[in-house]
DNA sequence: TCAAAAACATGACATTTATCATATTTTTTG
DNA sequence: CAAAAAATATGATAAATGTCATGTTTTTGA
């Protein structure tokens, strides 16, 4: 109808970030069929895939950009449970738990992402039992890292929160090769406290602090990881 | 070998807690090669099923009692991340993402519990797809859990927090007709702090105040609910 | 490009919660 | 049963962190 969608055209045979991803194994014909019967579309930054407590239709797959999934907590904070990358499947646990959703999911940076029906999604699932089997593993790896999460939120202080996040925001989205410190996220202070459970304003002092004594650099949004060891003395034990 | 063993002899055709667990539905072979493969045994307060760091070898069938499962934080504190009952599985997560453990297992509550072998449990799931649905989908919910728990962690206060988790106790290990206003766990302080995540004084003083405001009854160990509407109010909104 | 909005930053202060000390009660065990 | 150990309880205090206020910088959008 309009005469302008911001439909892409994203074929899985070709996509690059297909390797990284769940269904980085499946056949030419699965893979064909995928094709046929998903939309892609491509997402600025805010827009929002779903919401918390709406039912799931499919699942989302990211072929480029970076998606915040968060439960709205009753003060009206956002409690990031993690940030999925290409490769990531999203919404896939409430389709196979037949719940509602439990998390929102809001880019953070300029996506293109499928939809795959959850016909579709279920009729592989049931015809090919190695995915089927992959995809258990892969939720049942998922449950142990929320449970790490769990404690490392119940247990350690902020200060140690926020330096154990930076360190791991630094593993799973630094660059490559050259400039492999710099965090390449463009992460808002508030989203950062939001992943680390904590107000905006003590993220912001903290950050200083961690800069004043050389563990880190900041360069406009950029953090730039510059002393890992004293980081992770920083994470580990209690300050 | 040993002239007494603790050794006890269950059949799962007539396991009473299966009806509650994800074994509710094999057919009768199915139950007899469970049967004939796997040891019962007994255990006491604060025996350990296994512990974080370990290979999993199978999986465990709560039968009788009550076991807490929670990781060790670096400053020597307990998170526990659930407290399993009869008809649950404890062990099957990681088993089936083929990590090691990352959590323990302890019993707090006299227990009879079933050991299924790996091999036996593998061949099951291989078999019956509905089985393998089924458990998948367990897994899901249990993500969805874990994920809530996170935020609630997170985000409320102590108070929140406790005021929540009496609730919770209450719903879930609840007595029948009867008293089930009382939480019918031996939990100790130590232990509910380990739930709530905050220091056993805080538990302790934080009861009191509940005790005082009308909110709860203590006899001994027990915790009795006696304003649920109030409870709820405390759980729900900043204090 | 410029104005408005959003994000970032810093100070002052209040509050929650952890920690340490110590006393009392309950439970365990020889 | 008595002694020892563990659990519970309470007070005093300090530290961490949240909240509110306000100013500055950066980003956004017309």
């Amino acid at each position: 109808m309009s005469p302008k969608t911001n439909q892409v055209n994203i074929n899985c045979l070709n996509c690059q970030s297909r390797q990284d991803s769940h269904f980085a194994e499946l056949n030419e014909g699965e893979l064909n069929t995928l094709s046929s019967h998903k939309s892609c579309v491509s997402y600025k930054k805010g827009q929002t895939l779903f919401y918390e407590g709406t039912r799931p239709m499919g699942i989302f797959c990211i072929n480029q950009g970076k998606v915040k999934v968060f439960k709205m907590g009753s003060n009206g904070r956002e409690q990031i449970l993690f940030i999925a990358q290409p490769g990531d499947f999203l919404g896939y646990r409430a389709m196979l738990s037949e719940e509602f959703y439990g998390a929102s999911a809001t880019v953070i940076e300029p996506a293109a992402i499928c939809f795959i029906p959850k016909s579709d999604f279920v009729s592989i699932l049931n015809n090919n039992p190695v995915f089927f089997k992959k995809l258990m593993k892969a939720v049942c790896h998922e449950l142990g890292v929320m449970e790490e999460k769990l404690t490392q939120i119940a247990q350690k202080s902020v200060r140690e929160r926020l330096a154990s996040t930076i360190l791991m925001l630094k593993e799973t989205y630094g660059m490559e090769g050259e400039g492999s410190d710099v965090i390449d996220i463009a992460l808002s202070r508030e989203d950062l406290a939001n992943i680390v459970g904590t107000a905006t304003e003590t993220v912001i002092r903290l950050l200083s602090e961690f800069k004043s004594d050389g563990m880190i650099g900041l360069e406009r949004k950029r953090i730039k990881v510059l002393d890992v060891n004293s980081l992770a003395h920083e994470a580990d034990f209690y300050a």
